[in-house]
DNA sequence: TCAGTTCATGCGCATTCTGGTGGTCGAAGA
DNA sequence: TCTTCGACCACCAGAATGCGCATGAACTGA
């Protein structure tokens, strides 16, 4: 884990990093607002400390330009306590916390711990499968990168198959994971909408095993027995 | 947006509240740790503003018990002044952002919309759909640069699917967060809202899944039909 | 009153289901 | 090794289902 901290006070600033680096962080340090923009536009850090009150460039505008150029990490910003305005700035500028001065290093360690903690949530729920991705959380699917049109019932296929990738998933299990209860089983809907499956991702990803069900697998995995 | 505010201070409580009805939240109110607990387990908010002296049961149990419950909602935690170690005990506890009394409410209402904004992955105060953009800090949208005429529903189901863009969002998470505890879920109000917002935004904007519920996306990222 | 919201109705059509047909696989016997 | 047979599976196309939308009327609170 990567930190920038900018801060123009030196006493403050090595206080922080020395009790950064203690916890086992990498530390890389800015004084002022301009090397705080260049290392922050530059590096990929996992969290920030910007001071709001900086020389050269200011802690509220160093953030807006990088949240206008698309820099997403973590900012923790530092305040004075009769500045309350200024927090609200920030926050509205993009800062995802703040802490007021003066305060306890042990707080803003806390803090820091719980920014990467929480920006470490909104990784993308994404399976991946040979060129079929599955974006579970925004109920999608992509091939070659192409979004996929499938029905909710499709979609509900693939994504048990995808969750289940490389075993076999009977019929009975397909049809327990995606009907409520009763659903007549003697009727081939699962075999009909493997088939659309296929007929969209392409034939090669899901293979049946005669008597036992289907498993997806990424082409080239394909179980190779009796090839002699 | 739902909120919860747990505040046994019954002034406080409801300047909150005001205030956050203001800004066009859906909010209920819990005057002690229990009643606050019970509502937070049952019910699905975007987040919570918990005070940590509260009667019946402290706000860092309430908390915990959430946490270890599985609760992932943004929790904003109300201290005293002088009270800093409630601060690390609630940040350890899980809350996402303190705010120390006295406080402003201005102040509370932007950690609020900061909070919800990020929980919802977006670094700016500002969210940007194609033509529409939908500014959290004034309660304010507009297409291509004109400003929309929304009616408060009108409003928080826009703000709703653009906190949650790309993701497919159900005809019953939309009921849950756009209206409080009781509401009449056999209707289809929902319909008529997309339909009137469609109208107002352009059709594009807002796919509707069938058997899902709504995605909003950006034109030109819209799925399309795969060659079969 | 009027704007905003909710409810009820009917239509159009995407989606899903069904039954039938023909194809494929694999085991067993010659 | 080749053939045969039964079980299993893929595909098709028509039928049925029920979802989502538009519309307008009823309701409600400023």
């Amino acid at each position: 884990m990567r930190i920038l901290v900018v801060e123009d006070d030196v006493n403050l600033n090595r206080q922080l990093t020395d009790t950064l680096k203690e916890a086992g962080y990498v530390v890389d340090q800015a004084f002022d607002g301009e090397e705080g923009h260049y290392l922050g536009d530059g590096e990929p850090y996992d969290a920030v400390i910007l001071d709001i009150g900086l020389p050269e460039m200011d802690g509220v505008t160093v953030l807006e330009k990088w949240r206008s150029a698309g820099k997403a990490m973590p900012v923790l910003i530092l305040t004075a306590r009769d500045r309350w305005s200024d927090k609200v700035a920030g926050i509205d500028a993009g800062a995802d916390d703040y802490v007021t001065k003066p305060f306890h290093v042990e707080e803003v360690l806390a803090r820091i711990r719980a920014l990467i903690r929480r920006a470490a949530g909104h990784a993308t729920s994404e399976i991946v499968c040979g060129p079929v991705r599955l974006d579970t959380k925004g109920s999608k699917a992509t091939v070659d990168g192409v979004a996929l049109k499938l029905t909710s019932h499709e979609f509900r296929l693939l994504s048990y198959l995808m969750h289940h990738m490389g075993q076999v998933v009977s019929r009975t299990e397909l049809v327990e994971h995606m009907y409520d209860q009763d659903f007549d089983r003697d009727s081939n809907t699962i075999e009909v909408f493997v088939g659309r499956l296929r007929k969209k991702i392409g034939n090669d990803l899901i293979e049946t095993v005669r008597g036992l069900g289907y498993r997806m697998q990424p082409p080239g995995m394909a179980s190779k027995e009796a090839k002699s």
